[in-house]
DNA sequence: CTAAAATGTTAACGGTGTTTACTATAATTA
DNA sequence: TAATTATAGTAAACACCGTTAACATTTTAG
């Protein structure tokens, strides 16, 4: 059954406030998100906006949501431009994985306040219910996840031996994402994971360069992701 | 010439007022720093606070300035406890790094606000003036440094080569540290430091553990710390 | 056509940083 | 010692903020 009039009218202005939202925190920033603002921008008065969300908190989970999203789906695009003339299981590893690096920054400073109000400091007074951010966060994981896997089962990934320590904590981490391949993978995927947000979020904040004119992280990532792939031995 | 009883007594309030915010800073986070609750908290009213700093944004400044010092002064702390029985040229150097790393962690947790502070979401309409965090960044950033050089000095550490465009970048590092080693020395640096930033960040923002109530990472951050001293071919 | 549901409004409460004008106190100087 | 000046505080006000309550209007459904 198709939706009412009513309810397409009522997504449409969902739409309309987080896309005003999403231009604010572009401009001033995640924490600084008023609702006054917003509804003045779209010709409506504040409390109008508690008909569609229960409250500021609300509206931020639903923008950390698409956010994961967003970046789940760059990631995806990067990988699947890679795989475009050749099968995911007999592809050029080291670049698919080195294309999701860059895809995984690129969308970073594109989108500097989302990837802010994900991984940055949460916002004051705000706990993200993790029922529901939890999901898409995994979304944007698996993504790294898929590269790593089809380098592994193409038989050109070396995976170390795992610590007993380390194997009981990815534990719950591969029940969460439902992965069928080893540990290994996993603790792959979060320790390169580790890695590029480190140089992602420095660079992103201003630590990286001591020079404030001239930002050219791009060879020291560059330099970094290649390590990486090498450090795996894909061939 | 000592300081005149005005001067200390002022001296005195600063302290307190710095006091007071950290301690709110450490209850209810960065961006929610109140001016009002400070100086409630001590018995004043807000605007007094003005006699002391200009705003909050050089409030902040002040407490950013004091986190990477005391920052670097942990990190201090846990390089002369390896190099207590050893001169620093001979020491166990994959020790120092390791004590650095953890100590970083340690300083990291234990001052969890103040490190979001530091390397998190920067405050809404706030922008850190360089000229005076600078200096006190590169105060913590020169431990690591030092660290790695003690390594370098002893010809126990393996330099890799530099891309030309990564020397280029390093450039005003190198001018900002002083440093007078080589460059590859804070490529390390910075490349380490990103990776343990980026292990410690989404630790501390719980994006490192699929399972809230369970949150050992202690054996991932182990195991990265001693994949890296291996990867340096430090002895 | 009418009752009900959805969507908006205005007014208000307590909170924020900040500015202005004013006052008491402490230190310095004549 | 007395007068003056710098310092440290106050209260009041302004323009914001999220949020709630009470009320009006429009749209849908029976």
């Amino acid at each position: 059954m198709p939706l009412t009039r009513r309810e397409r009218v009522r997504a449409a202005t969902i739409d309309e406030i987080k896309e005003t939202a999403r231009r604010q925190i572009a401009e001033h920033g995640a924490a600084s998100l008023s609702l006054r603002a917003i509804a003045g921008e779209m010709g409506m008065t504040a409390p109008a906006l508690y008909r569609y969300f229960e409250g500021r908190d609300d509206l931020v989970t639903a923008l950390i949501v698409d956010a994961y999203h967003s970046l789940a789906a760059a990631l995806a695009e990067a990988r699947d431009a890679i795989y475009v003339d050749q099968t995911a299981i007999h592809a050029d590893h080291a670049a698919s994985i080195i294309a999701a690096a860059n895809a995984y920054r690129t969308w970073a400073l594109t989108h500097a306040e989302e990837y802010a109000l994900i991984f940055g400091t949460p916002i004051p007074d705000y706990q993200a219910p993790m029922e529901i951010t939890g999901p898409a966060a995994a979304a944007s994981m698996s993504e790294l996840i898929q590269v790593l896997d089809a380098a592994y089962q193409d038989g050109k990934l070396a995976t170390g031996e795992l610590a007993p320590a380390l194997g009981e904590m990815l534990q719950p981490w591969i029940k969460k994402l439902g992965y069928p391949g080893p540990p290994e993978i996993i603790h792959l995927a979060l320790a390169n994971w580790a890695q590029i947000h480190g140089l992602v979020s420095l660079e992103l904040f201003g630590h990286l360069t001591a020079d404030p004119e001239c930002n050219e992280v791009d060879a020291l990532f560059e330099a970094e992701i290649q390590a990486m792939v090498a450090r795996m031995g894909i061939e």
